[in-house]
DNA sequence: GGCCTTTAGTCCATAATCTGTACATAATCC
DNA sequence: GGATTATGTACAGATTATGGACTAAAGGCC
């Protein structure tokens, strides 16, 4: 077990620093003077860590505002979009995404290279994707950007900077080392959706994002952050048991999430999730069916996922956002049957926001995080 | 969104304690040159934390220890058992249970009142509890030690000081306060008897304790600590869903693991755990054909909590406990059956070390642990 | 318009805490 | 018994936050 390291005078100054960037960042702008209350920190410590915020470019001062009714109005202070961003990366099983995100949170570039990436050679793919990160952090450049660090996306599961297992891209034990020459870090695509919803789809900080993709997995946030469990494997919805002894999954299982509501399942001999909307807004019969089916066998998982982890809501994201409509019903109602005298009400169940970009925002944000939670550290201060 | 507080001088000092006292704890004893090195403080510092500590009488010094070969010796310190005391209280279907427990986690006094409490009064119960309390602190006392505050673990759903539901009790939000006149906190008995585990089982820092009662539950430890989910009701393991359309259960779901593997399905007509095991040793095949089903139930439950919790261990406490050896077989199979291509290796299955004592060893070391973690504001410094 | 009140932000002397070097202490090695 | 090595303490110095005094800038009131 590893034993916290003691506070110096110096961890003292950088963990001020994180508070006061951290309260400006939580609670929007605000003077010198609200920062001082808010924090528990005088006037003058909030004036000259305040000081050094503004020469590293994180925050501006942001014109006069008007407290109260009387007395001299302060000068609000607001996180800077103008110098320091962070880029997010994307592998997927069909494209390749880039996108660069300033301090505010705000998108200012993106990029999408379609691909078909089932089965390919990683050495060739990550060459592509390191050509995407250099082109798109060059035009971060160019709109005077200085990109200070870097997150990738994946579909499989991550130990470090070693991607163990994308059984959809057919890699096991990639290590992606030296992708660019910044602070990095890789996670799993479901678990940077759900930190993609929760910062930029205007989501409470409580929640299960269920990402449908070509597999079916699920990120936990709580109180704004993100479960992991032991190993870095929690989530892994789409083989939550819903019927002991159904059909065979990839996994070893039986009867699992992913057999009746994976994305394979769900469009048959369709080529597209959009196909597969048409047939249902044409009524399909069929289509219908599978979905419906989906929609129980995923109320039957989410149900023991709601007992075991206790999310605040649920949402439903990658190809369970366009399906939304006809996933509701039957996933709302297993849920308030089953969950009926456990609690007053089963969580709500929304479609997320953001769509398909949730992954690769989230990736980008998770840097945004690292310099909000620890400036000292990331910026050198 | 809570902002969190900045640091001062005397939360540094706080911090600095908190981090001394933390190492002396987890790593054993240590001479205050130890203590520096692993802190990252430096020696002068360490003087004056501890001198505080031993002041406060959280920790003594311990003899002469030979370091390495050559050199002054350094003086070990270690905690103290000899002044500072917790009390652990709890109420179960059948009993109220109290322990007192120094800070170096020995267990000094213990005494349990057998009680059939389904469906009974809750001031009566209480105050009853009550009186278990007072007698088992004047006992500390009589023993030298200062009793500085009390935890109760309850078969229920909690929240703050309330008790929300506790169906096998009857009861139904009640407010337990004014029990002592100490600090004190309540929480679920799942819950405590993980951390119980965890402190008095010497178990790893990652599992998932599985406590099997009347009701099944279940509490997972990552790194340490305990996770709760959203509202404090995660790990309700005995509501997964086993059997999509299974018998009903009173929660309202169908098919749940605890219709399969509930104490009282297990015992059927019999009335008692030992009664159960007798026939199960003598062959009896009505009795092994329970254990085996609860057992292949288990195996299913456990196959969803694995996916979605990612536990380091798991384990079986409660009645689960005695019933290992003839649930250990079947719970292990379906767990490997159905991991098989999702983990090198299911996680490891083992059976509890401290029996029924284990929630309320937790209620009394959870105040304990609040010592550790914040000896500055426990304690006065 | 002038003065009072109120609030924001800065200045500077002071206080709290940790650091680092020096030193006394106590053991082993040869 | 002297050299070496390590522990623990003393004291001056460094870093950082505090708190009261002060300047700045607005509205209220007469």
């Amino acid at each position: 077990m590893v034993t916290s390291r003691g506070v110096r005078h110096d961890s003292m100054r950088a963990r001020n620093l994180a508070v006061v960037l951290g309260a400006i960042h939580r609670s929007g702008p605000h003077t010198r003077a609200a920062l001082a209350e808010l924090t528990g920190l005088t006037k003058t410590t909030v004036s000259s860590l305040v000081a050094d915020l503004l020469e590293a470019g994180v925050v501006t001062e942001r014109g006069v505002v008007r407290g109260g009714e009387r007395g001299r109005p302060g000068v609000a202070v607001s996180l800077s979009g103008h110098r320091v961003a962070t880029l997010g990366l994307e592998i997927n099983v069909d494209y390749l995404a880039a996108c660069v995100v300033d301090l505010t949170r705000t998108v200012r570039l993106r990029r999408t290279r379609p691909a078909d990436n089932r089965n390919s050679d990683p050495a060739h793919l990550l060459q592509e994707l390191r050509g995407l990160a250099k082109e798109t952090i060059d035009d971060a450049g160019a709109a005077g950007l200085r990109v200070i660090g870097a997150a990738l996306a994946v579909p499989g599961t991550v130990e470090g900077e070693t991607l163990r297992s994308a059984p959809h891209l057919g890699w096991r034990d990639i290590r992606v080392a030296g992708l660019v020459d910044l602070p990095f870090a890789i996670d799993n695509e479901a678990n940077l959706a759900a930190l993609g919803e929760l910062w930029f789809g205007a989501r409470e900080t409580d929640f299960l994002y269920v990402s449908g993709e070509i597999g079916v997995g699920a990120g936990l946030v709580v109180a704004g952050s993100l479960f992991r469990g032991t190993f870095g494997l929690a989530g892994e919805l789409g083989h939550v048991v819903v019927v002991p002894d159904g059909p065979a999954c990839r996994c070893g299982g039986r009867g699992c999430l992913e057999v009746y509501a994976g994305q394979d399942t769900l469009l048959g001999a369709l080529d597209s999730v959009s196909a597969l909307v048409s047939r249902l807004e044409s009524g399909d019969p069929r289509a219908l069916e599978t979905c419906a089916r989906a929609g129980h066998a995923l109320g039957v998982a989410l149900t023991s996922a709601v007992h075991l982890l206790d999310p605040g809501m649920i949402v439903l994201g990658g190809v369970f956002a366009p399906l939304f409509p006809w996933l509701e019903g039957p996933v709302a109602d297993g849920l308030g049957a089953r969950l009926a005298h456990m609690r007053d009400s089963p969580p709500a169940l929304v479609v997320s926001k953001i769509g398909p970009d949730a992954a690769v925002l989230g990736a980008a944000g998770m840097i945004i995080q690292r310099i909000i939670a620890e400036p000292a550290e990331v910026l050198g201060l």
